[in-house]
DNA sequence: GCAAAAGTGTTGGAAATACACCCATGT
DNA sequence: ACATGGGTGTATTTCCAACACTTTTGC
């Protein structure tokens, strides 16, 4: 495919360029995508293996420099582009990391970008053996500070989904209440209780009832909804929620 | 001043070294600072007139470009401390900026630190007729994109305030419950009921009493209270809090 | 008919809100 | 004495947490 040999020719110029850079004693610019799936119940992580030396066989983030008329969005976009195939996909920035060590070819400073997407949306791309999901919850060491920053945008995702509706973009686009509440427990480890947790949502009047039932399933089916985004928009936010620390 | 001399002479530096950057193609970094203060209980800016042509009279925040061992961090630190003489003051980083086109003279991604600061405590230093402190309130126009950076760290302060104890880097070290409200008030541009303020304040129980009364106050004075942060550090942070969007 | 999860309401306690009067100080 | 904001308690409402049984489907 075109894209791998893309690939493979960028990974290559990528070091004679850090090369340039630090002999330049010139800061380099990246993104690194934090690029989250579900999937059996748990929360995963796209990474590739480093390709550097020093971090042999350590797992890192998908990353790469900015372009030079690039805005940083694009960049990160452009990542999850070749890496997922996938184009409208839930993206946001979630910190920079420019400690002046963090990388040990030259002076990198990077942009965190954290995105969502549903993992049986892209299932097919995945013969790159490099490229694997990995659970969040088992991962060790990583290669750069990559861990930090995953460490990081997890906290943010927990944070996050508990007040934007993002968790729905893990999920493909109907869904069973079970699987929803399944996703919010497994990603702020908790237990919730099943009546409370619907009581909420329903109430919140966010959620379409699409008169579709879960098929295959041992059990019961359970009724398929679907998130109104245009209704979510449209509600007035609060900016005051009560002071609490 | 030695500083006032370093400062000059950085100006001028800064324009031949963005000159050269665009030449050679090559990505700067900058930090900017969002320097908050509380005066007149009105939610000031620390800014200054921008010394690019294209943005003549309009106001800047206080930045510079990242030194080149220098992690960003001590950048926002360098820039603080050279602008307000302050030390040990709240800063956090916010967002990174990194639009192509956002800086006319060259390509400049930036990062937006927000800093708190108590506004008595360096007042001797606002000679310099260029550094001024701006009613947030009443902002208009701005240099660069310095008006969305403003505009969003200023959201992040209203959210931020609500969950964490930083409102108090704004107060002098000890100060009277009104200090407080109104600072709250200001900020969150809210009216917020006297006696259930302090409740909330009293039963979190990190607000000591000083045992001092405010002074030449012409009614009843207030007592003084003192946020004790220790305290605030050992209480064990809640990662649920209940979804709700 | 049995296993497995879907679906559904009520109740008690905690927290947030609304609200009014007396007190201490400076002038 | 009066003007100004400091300081305090209670009743009401709203929100959250706890909890158990019946229903539907596949096997």
């Amino acid at each position: 495919m075109v894209a791998d040999n893309a690939l493979t020719t960028r990974q290559k110029n990528i070091k004679t360029i850090l090369k340039q850079l630090e002999s330049d004693g010139i800061i380099g610019i990246s993104v690194d995508c934090v690029i989250f799936g579900f999937d059996e119940n748990e929360l995963k992580v796209l990474l590739i293996k480093s390709d550097l030396e020093k971090f042999r066989d350590k797992w890192s983030l998908l990353g790469d420099l900015v372009n030079n008329h690039e805005d940083l969005r694009e960049a990160a976009y452009r990542i999850l582009k070749e890496r997922t195939g996938l184009n409208d996909v839930y993206l946001e920035q979630v910190k920079a990391f420019g400690e002046a060590n963090r990388h040990p070819a030259a002076r990198v400073v990077t942009i965190a970008y954290c995105s969502l997407i549903n993992i049986q949306h892209h299932q097919l791309k995945i013969h790159d053996n490099e490229l694997h999901w990995h659970k969040v919850s088992t991962l060790k060491e990583m290669a750069f500070d990559h861990r930090k920053i995953l460490s990081l945008c997890y906290e943010w995702l927990q944070k996050r989904i508990q007040e934007h509706p993002l968790g729905f973009s893990l999920l493909p686009k109907t869904f069973s209440l079970r699987e929803l509440q399944n996703l919010y427990e497994a990603i702020l480890d908790v237990k919730l209780d099943r009546r409370n947790f619907r009581k909420k949502f329903f109430t919140m009047g966010l959620l379409e009832d699409t008169g579709e039932f879960e098929a295959n399933v041992p059990h019961r089916p359970g009724k398929l909804y679907r998130f109104n985004y245009e209704k979510y928009q449209k509600k007035e936010r609060k900016k005051w929620f009560g002071i609490d620390f």
